[in-house]
DNA sequence: GTATATTTGTTGTGTAAACAATAATTGTAT
DNA sequence: ATACAATTATTGTTTACACAACAAATATAC
């Protein structure tokens, strides 16, 4: 792996630069992992990211722009990921009667069933992708790419 | 941004998860804001990367393998993306004479010149993507990005 | 030397993405 | 009240991607 060797050799690029490809190869790496994980539930990691946060709201429906909002990647089709899951039954999606723009979005029974079990494996995955790093590391990590988005 | 007030809250999750969180959407955004700037040169990034890949050749040709292993993020058509870089007239592909499994891949007069004109704007786009960390933080950020991967 | 395996790259196919255009409903200004 | 603007979601279209099957050339084993 090439690009690895590049990222790694202090000298030749200039950090800024570094960091940028580093963050485009990594990020794109932990994504990988992520999508592999997932493979074994029939779930894709933007349609997992949807389904977590429909449970975060606890009964409560949401409409799909607070959704888009809310995800880890905007994308510009959130309507057909939605329509994806509740093929599977694992959403419901019905028209907002005091705003019949919006629409209600609500994780089903099966949804929630779905989700415990990926609970049980999910931190072994977690683990496994950052095993390299320290409590510590993990934060100081967190820090810097909150501060370079900021 | 609903995400971001997550991602900083230093309570809810814990680092671990978070960072996978985090790295997956700062890798997403680097890679938006990259998209952006090279519009303007009607390239995406994976092209760029592929010139750039070239250009570090200086003249040697490079068969597809070679430039894949290179890449930032591989892709499974690179073939394609090759190709389009030559309908565009900024890369050569031929059949490599020694080994005719290989091809010949090399960058054009033409690309080279685009790259020039890119280099111009690039550390601009370079410096407004990273203006909120310092050069040491940069460093910091490569060093954890290289070690989880390790 | 022939058969088989390996390497290298291409192509086909289904799925997902970006982007723009559209539809439907509600809000606002006059 | 009516026209116009803004919000919200969907749909159409083009392009990119992942994955597998394939083809061609070369290397290896017998």
């Amino acid at each position: 792996m090439l690009i690895e060797r590049q990222l790694e050799s202090t000298s030749t690029l200039d950090p800024f630069r570094k960091a940028i490809l580093n963050l485009m190869y990594t990020g794109n790496w932990v994504n990988e992992k992520s999508g592999e994980f997932f493979k074994q539930y029939d779930l894709t990691s933007p349609q997992f990211n949807i389904l977590r946060i429909l449970r975060g709201q606890k009964g409560e429906a949401i409409n799909l722009q607070d959704v888009q909002e809310r995800m880890i990647s905007k994308m510009s089709n959130t309507t057909r990921l939605i329509e994806k899951l509740r093929l599977k039954n694992l959403v419901t999606r019905v028209q907002c009667e005091e705003n019949r723009r919006k629409i209600e979005i609500r994780i089903t029974e099966n949804g929630l069933v779905l989700l415990k079990e990926i609970d049980k494996t999910i931190s072994i995955h977690e683990e496994k992708t950052t095993k390299n790093l320290s409590k510590e590391e993990a934060i100081k990590l967190n820090e810097l790419l909150n501060k370079l988005r900021k």
